[in-house]
DNA sequence: CGTACCCGATGTGTT
């Protein structure tokens, strides 16, 4: 099968699900694997990796003259996710569906019959589920399924070891499946050593990695104390009664529930009536400046939180646990502040990288709390250090890091540690803009 | 510390 041909394809896979430009990084992926590859895919958010298996099904029909036959089955771990993706792709057109504890018997039946060609499917349920296990094996899946894919792969492993046992358990999908269906892994972010984990797990054949880095240029990281409540969050609740709805939109994460509910009544006892815009309004999710979100909110008011601040409303700083995390794309977070530290390095690139998505600068700021929570050396040595550029040591076990080399006359938009050396002469200006900061 | 899924038991409200 010439490359010709695959770009052909790819391209025509494009215009079906509306995107004119194929970007180099999605092609590569795509094409590494229609020859026959597993494939190791590390792009950030926002760069489109849900493309490069969403064209799978269009690009296999092309290339083997099936038109309708292909079937690539995706594992993702997020039922929330599964459900916004089989919208969104229905939508274009692409005939999705999910096989999940939401979906009805007749989904289900659908599912099973072979009648969608782009599958999402939970873990429990692909490892658990013996009629799942049956339709793999069975005919159908047999002849047309050309795809295993895991989305969110580093997902694998960090909830593989320790409260979703059955991701690690992943790997025994390929012992059912004919040696041709290839498995494509994605994810946003993962160290060298989290991706030859996930490889080894998931039984990967010498996957062709495709990786970019996760690092943005526009995100100043920043590492501080947290000392209490009121003296740490007094600045944002200034800054809320200032600018209302105009204040920039912030994440504060934290590392337990109590945190959490405790920074969440400072801030609405301290508003008051004027936690709603307008002022005075109904005290529900929709009027409300600041809202809090763990995994004991309840879903509807999840959902409604996620809308929210996904799009234009009032809605300014959530403070949340790692909750709210997988999903959640924004563009305009301007600062993710984080209340003690996080698990490890990963974890930390992925929270910071919620903020600053449309490009303008943001802020990464890590408050060091009294209180340690069982978190990886990695994340340690990066509180602890006060003589390295901080990016550095975020990025250095990542796959295709790059020293960010900028003139010393802007260090201080790079990080705390840089800031010192920084000849730029406003960097008190460039930063005070930054609640946290100013 | 806190991250999710699934499924069956129990309860609530509608035809």
């Amino acid at each position: 099968m010439s490359s010709k041909t695959i770009k052909e394809a790819v391209t025509a896979a494009g215009r079906m699900l509306g995107y004119d430009k194929i970007r180099p990084h999605q092609l590569q992926v795509i094409e590494a694997f229609v020859k026959g590859q597993d494939v190791f895919g590390i792009l950030p958010t926002g760069y489109g990796k849900s493309f490069c298996y969403a064209s799978l099904p269009a690009i296999f029909d092309q290339l083997l003259g099936k038109p309708g036959t292909t079937i690539v089955l995706v594992v993702s771990p997020l039922t929330a996710i599964i459900k916004d993706q089989v919208a969104s792709y229905s939508s274009r057109g692409i005939s999705a569906g999910y096989y999940t504890g939401d979906s009805d018997k007749q989904m289900k039946d659908a599912v099973l019959r072979g009648d969608y060609q782009l599958i999402y499917i939970t873990p429990e349920l692909l490892i658990g589920s013996n009629v799942c296990r049956k339709m793999l094996t069975g005919e159908v899946y047999e002849q047309r399924l050309k795809a295993f894919v895991v989305d969110e792969a580093h997902t694998v492993k960090k909830w593989g070891q320790t409260f979703r046992r059955v991701m690690e358990r992943l790997g025994e999908i390929r012992s059912l499946l004919p040696p041709s269906v290839r498995v494509m892994a994605l994810t946003a972010t993962a160290t060298n050593a989290v991706r030859c984990s996930v490889t080894c797990t998931l039984r990967m054949d010498k996957p062709v990695v495709v990786a970019l880095s996760s690092c943005k240029a526009n995100l100043v990281y920043n590492v501080g104390k947290y000392t209490t409540v009121v003296e740490t969050f007094k600045p944002l609740l200034t800054r809320i009664r200032n600018d209302r709805d105009k204040c920039p939109r912030t994440i504060v994460y934290c590392q337990s529930y109590n945190m959490c509910a405790n920074i969440y009544i400072y801030l609405s006892r301290g508003l008051s009536c004027e936690l709603t815009e307008p002022v005075d309004a109904p005290n529900i999710a929709k009027f409300r400046l600041v809202d809090m979100f763990t995994s004991v909110t309840d879903q509807a008011h999840k959902d409604t939180t996620i809308s929210l601040f996904t799009k234009p409303s009032q809605l300014r700083v959530v403070i949340a646990t790692v909750a709210f995390g997988l999903g959640i794309d924004c563009p305009d977070v301007r600062e993710i502040i984080h209340v003690g530290v996080p698990e490890d390095i990963e974890s930390y690139i992925q929270e910071t990288g919620r903020a600053g998505r449309d490009g303008k600068p943001s802020l990464a700021i890590l408050l060091k709390a009294r209180v340690y929570h069982a978190c990886e050396e990695g994340i340690k040595e990066y509180v602890d250090n006060d003589c390295q550029c901080r990016r550095d040591l975020l990025f250095k076990s990542m796959d295709n890091y790059k020293h960010r080399q900028i003139d010393s006359s802007r260090q201080c938009l790079c990080c705390d540690v840089c800031a010192l050396i920084c000849t730029c002469g406003c960097c008190s200006r460039n930063l005070s803009s930054f609640v946290f900061l100013g």
